[in-house]
DNA sequence: GCCCCCGTCCCACTGAGTGGAATCATCACC
DNA sequence: GGTGATGATTCCACTCAGTGGGACGGGGGC
């Protein structure tokens, strides 16, 4: 909501990926002009970059529109952590979704969010309201305070200096409300949502551990805040996470 | 196989694909040297630009060991092509590995070379001979030669042009032989490769069009070049690709 | 026809990028 | 603990890649 477009931008590097951040989810390919405003870059130098990125492969190019390209949905196949946790998870997840019926997610922290890596839509439910991929902020969902409660406390300040932006009037903003909840968390609690970040949408999520004890995701199941208990899946989820752990390749 | 590091890579977008392009599929992560190594750019210049990637979560880093990161992996699940193909093709591929038991694939040009964008695998089938996001060569599987009998005669030209590389004893490095097959295909014929890529690995092919008759992409069946006999599963192949064709989005 | 918008190209300027060499860190082996 | 190998980072003077305002061409719509 946002968009607030803080463009350092001064090497080439991060042109680039300003100009590849300008994608949207559901964009059917952008105009040269178009992107240098929403990377906040002059036109002339979009052009040229442009043209590189499109010889690599890493965008494409349908008469003026422009698209990501190939080569990006092939490095992103390549990625490690994902790849990893994807396969291991989609199982686990497939049964997760069959004993509760509801929407399913396992996310990665990356910073200040955390990333879909994979959803599964309930039998019942409504569309996920996140895709593959999506990014969520760590302080307003079910699955950002899972995975921020096995951070250290560096982590927590970094993230509550950065600003705990309002999403609905139910986000938490103050850090001393953030800083109990993920101490509670922590000692073993139930990271739970209820319309913290959409309003209507309830979540709750447990961390996922490596085989050493190393933070790797948390796994959620969501739904409809009118019918839905944080609490009354968390056997599930809990159950879930250690089925998935048990999973991972037992050497990183 | 041939691993020739063509290395021009003059401007500083060029020299980060050199970077990004050095991660195999099974690394376990790079070090700086070696990844300098790889990419033919100074260990200066790669330490710096490593830097720039990993403050942008292009790359990630652990110690020393330095991994593609999230944001790759978020980008390519943007990338509009892939996604809506794979959207469509899932359910008809799973009809299809049911139909022939044997492994399946869905895959997109990109320029000398297909990329495969969506696999299944076989029930009774070996471990498929490509993962997705796998990149494979246009002359030499039946995949490309589907795709590429529906481009333009300037496009075969230059994959001709390019070489025809050798990949097994079987692969087609006569310009003349693949044009015949390829005149061939383009007049309803099957696409078919019997260890011409990789030894006793068969497979057969059909182009999927857009509703609009746009070549989009290719779907294949493949396995063993033993018990595979490549036109037992035209009709369901091709069946397949009508199906996903339907499927397609009308408006690209 | 005219105007407006969009993408590309041009070109003189300059500072971002470069990379060899020095430095620091870690590890292994004697 | 010394010594040498390996690998990553930092420094810094040089210079060429990147820049961007503006001109150009073209296409689409009123």
């Amino acid at each position: 909501m946002p968009g607030s477009s803080s463009n350092d931008a001064i090497g080439v590097l991060d042109r680039m990926t300003s100009i590849l951040e300008a994608f949207d989810a559901d964009d059917r390919g952008l105009g040269i002009s178009e992107l240098a405003v929403r990377a906040g870059i002059p036109k002339s130098t979009v052009s040229r970059l442009v043209a590189t990125l499109v010889r690599q492969s890493y965008l494409e190019r349908d008469g003026s529109r422009i698209h990501l390209g190939l080569r990006l949905f092939e490095l992103g196949q390549l990625a490690e952590l994902p790849r990893e946790l994807r396969a291991a998870a989609l199982p686990v997840m497939a049964e997760l979704r069959h004993s509760t019926g509801e929407n399913v997610h396992v996310a990665i922290r990356d910073r200040r969010e955390v990333v879909c890596i994979a959803v599964m839509r309930g039998r019942s439910a409504e569309r996920p309201f996140v895709r593959t991929g999506g990014r969520l902020p760590i302080h307003a969902t079910a699955l950002g305070k899972a995975v921020l409660a096995h951070a250290s406390p560096r982590d927590v300040d970094d993230v509550v200096a950065a600003g705990l932006e309002r999403w609905t009037d139910r986000t938490i903003v103050d850090p001393a409300v953030l800083r109990r909840q993920l101490e509670d968390v922590s000692r073993g609690g139930l990271a739970a949502e209820v319309g913290e970040f959409a309003a209507g949408l309830s979540c709750a999520a447990i961390a996922v551990l490596s085989p050493s004890g190393e933070l790797v995701g948390a796994v959620s199941v969501s739904g409809d805040s009118g019918a839905f208990d944080t609490h009354r899946f968390e056997p599930a989820i809990r159950a879930a996470a250690l089925a998935l752990s048990r999973r991972l390749r037992p050497s990183p």
